[in-house]
DNA sequence: GTCTATAAGGTGATAGAC
DNA sequence: GTCTATCACCTTATAGAC
């Protein structure tokens, strides 16, 4: 419309192509040179569009951490209760199930992002730790807490079924997701109040 | 005893030091100058121990893809039931237990494991798949296929809880994410005996 | 926007002395 | 067993022509 399609054309083939890449053979065994080549361009070229491979991968994934973040907040803010947990839990799934396509690569080369984006995720990290902790509930005992972190562990079946999009739908993957992530969390034993 | 203890030491420390930076900074990011620096030795030293990167990163985690390959071939062997299910499950998670210190370094950096094994891992990837298919049970529906990929994500609570062996024991781990696969895999539609 | 050419540096790995 | 010295290669990134 606006703009010239050819350049957004491709801006957008080398995220896409980046993605593919990262996604399989992980972010550091891929080079400039193998994205530049299968967009059919070279790597001069790709340093125009995207100013460093740093800047690229966040481009592919930064949203993510962002969506996560955000969320992660909210539990400093709330207080814990059956309900408020459902609510986070719900919205912890939701950024995930928003970001399916570019999740599993953080799932596969967690260690690579994280030095990757070096300082900038520790908060994001520190919080996870903490909303696993909260999920705990109160004076939980060793067992509530591997609970925890096995509730936190189902979300990621939204990226490790090998389900596509067009296989199930959002609302089905967080219904089934949630009500499991559910029942994980019903067998604490410092809780009696579970949905 | 029967060896030379110095040299035994030498080669423990590297595999200790190389577990710590592989697990912290990735196996991708991690020099085997760096490696070789906080054993106190030379990279050509380091050689004489281990003959590669790679084979150093066999001697890390390659005893656990071999459990995992073992305890995946029974998959194959065994026919669904509720009763081989719930075995299945307790073999599985006893892998994963058994590896619980060497176990996070796989799941913070599986593309570039993936990368470095290359062909060898074939085998027990696509195993890995068959079983959280085997899981979801005869003829079962999208969701079932999601719970069963949420039951294997259970049991890697074993690695994300946070938890040292001083503070859980593996009985415990064992009794409370055998547990709670279950009431995952209970959630599912299409079978009717559930533990 | 894309190119050629090149810089600067780190990597895994080897040879050979001690 | 450990060292010094070195190799060949690949990487990210930049400069400047077109």
């Amino acid at each position: 419309m606006q703009h010239d399609t050819r350049a957004r054309d491709t801006k957008a083939e080398i995220h896409q192509a980046a993605l593919e890449l990262f996604s399989t053979r992980g972010y550091e065994k891929t080079s400039l040179r193998e994205i530049a080549e299968r967009v059919g361009i070279t790597k001069a070229s790709l340093y125009y569009h995207y100013s460093s491979k740093h800047e690229l991968l966040k481009a592919i994934i930064g949203s993510f951490f962002e969506d996560l973040n955000e969320m992660l907040n909210l539990v400093d803010q709330l207080p814990w209760s059956a309900e408020t947990e459902r609510e986070l839990m719900g919205a912890y799934l939701d950024v995930v199930i928003k970001h399916r396509v570019a999740g599993p690569l953080v799932l596969r080369d967690l260690a690579a992002v994280l030095a990757a984006f070096g300082d900038d995720l520790d908060e994001v990290v520190a919080r996870s730790r903490d909303f696993q902790i909260w999920l705990a509930g109160p004076d939980p005992t060793v067992g509530d807490r591997l609970l925890a972190a096995a509730a936190v562990e189902v979300v990621g079946a939204v990226l490790s079924s090998g389900l596509g999009p067009s296989e199930v739908s959002d609302d089905e993957i967080r219904a089934v997701l949630l009500d499991a992530a559910t029942a994980v969390l019903s067998r604490r034993q410092r809780t009696t109040t579970n949905v």
